[in-house]
DNA sequence: GCCAATCCATACTCAAGCGTATGGAATCCA
DNA sequence: TGGATTCCATACGCTTGAGTATGGATTGGC
């Protein structure tokens, strides 16, 4: 359960508060966030959370935050660095159908879009990998306005699929299911 | 901003109640379903709702039935009424497209799958649509289990789109962006 | 017109959860 | 080693919103 945090720390730091706030909104939702639960599952109590936070919305702010920077840079990086542009986008639609972790938290903030605080980092994560895509897209041939409109389809459709397996689990799909499903995409969305 | 509930009810009956509960989700969210909020917006107190309701989830359970029966064969009929097969996709895609209200609904719940209540009727949804484009991309000659692939694939850039434009607003489209954009994933996603 | 069923108002109780106040323990540093 | 800083515990106040108790109003059948 507890994958971390109990290397008998005698004091926390603020980012110990942001990391323990990300792994319970990755379990549990943004909803089950509250300071008591969380205080209790690190072995202290509200005193020491108050103390490095002014309010309960701060702590969900700066975990945020953290996270839009710390998984930004993820993949992209490994994707750019391949030579011929043409393997770029098969090559990340495998690797991120193979990816588990980060997909827990975006699919946990991406049920809880109904706190005003998560809306804009998910608008901002959605717009620079759709922009990303854009370029991949237009790199391989594509004209410039149907690249875009591609790379909308493209991540609208990776959006709603972590949506309906994560979420709802819906198809239950086995590991070859799956992978038939993703070459499926590649082929569908990726021009030839 | 209140569409229809003031026309002098002098009582109110529980479907009554389950519809102002659905728009009330429509319009801010099923965290925003609070039987006080929703008495005073009806015009009476929360004397009335207990009468009707055992609980607060009975409420919200009654509003989740109501709307899948509800709005379940809204266009599926129609569609399934045109003579050729080949015509029922697009036309489909673009019926789909220039709905609204049902999708300020739909994409309501989808930000609430956070709550265990709507998880289940989303999935049954869910199914049943992808179901429906199983077979109509059959029909077009797709053999089955691609035919299956494609209408996840499909379902998924649908429930991606309602999640990016409506509730964060990301590309923020005109009319004449947004029918190119409708007509590029027709012609992505169906077979010719 | 009267009685019973239906619908609603008022006035509570109760639990959850945020935030505050204040003092004590641990750590750093000069 | 002693004082300042940092971190935490305990105990409280306060608000919100669900659910209950009970009596009053309204309506439909006879």
């Amino acid at each position: 359960m507890n994958v971390r945090q109990k290397p008998e720390r005698t004091r926390l730091s603020a980012e110990d508060w942001e990391d323990a706030a990300l792994n319970l909104i990755a379990e549990q939702g943004v909803g089950a966030l509250a300071v008591e639960a969380l205080a209790r599952q690190l072995g202290v109590t509200k005193g020491s959370f108050y103390w490095h936070f002014r309010t309960r919305e701060a702590l969900l702010q700066a975990a945020l935050e953290r996270w839009e920077q710390y998984g930004e840079r993820e993949i992209i990086g490994q994707i750019e660095a391949l030579p011929d542009p043409r393997e770029r986008l098969p090559e990340l639609f495998r690797r991120v159908a193979h990816e588990l972790h980060p997909h827990r938290v975006y699919a946990a903030l991406l049920k809880a879009l109904d706190h005003p605080l998560v809306v804009p980092v998910m608008a901002r994560v959605s717009q620079r990998r759709t922009e990303f895509l854009h370029t991949a897209y237009t790199e391989v041939g594509m004209e410039s306005a149907a690249a875009l409109n591609r790379a909308r389809l493209t991540y609208a459709a990776y959006v709603g699929f972590l949506q309906l397996n994560f979420t709802l689990g819906l198809p239950r799909l086995t590991h070859e299911e799956f992978d038939t499903y993703v070459e499926h995409m590649i082929a569908t969305l990726i021009p030839s």
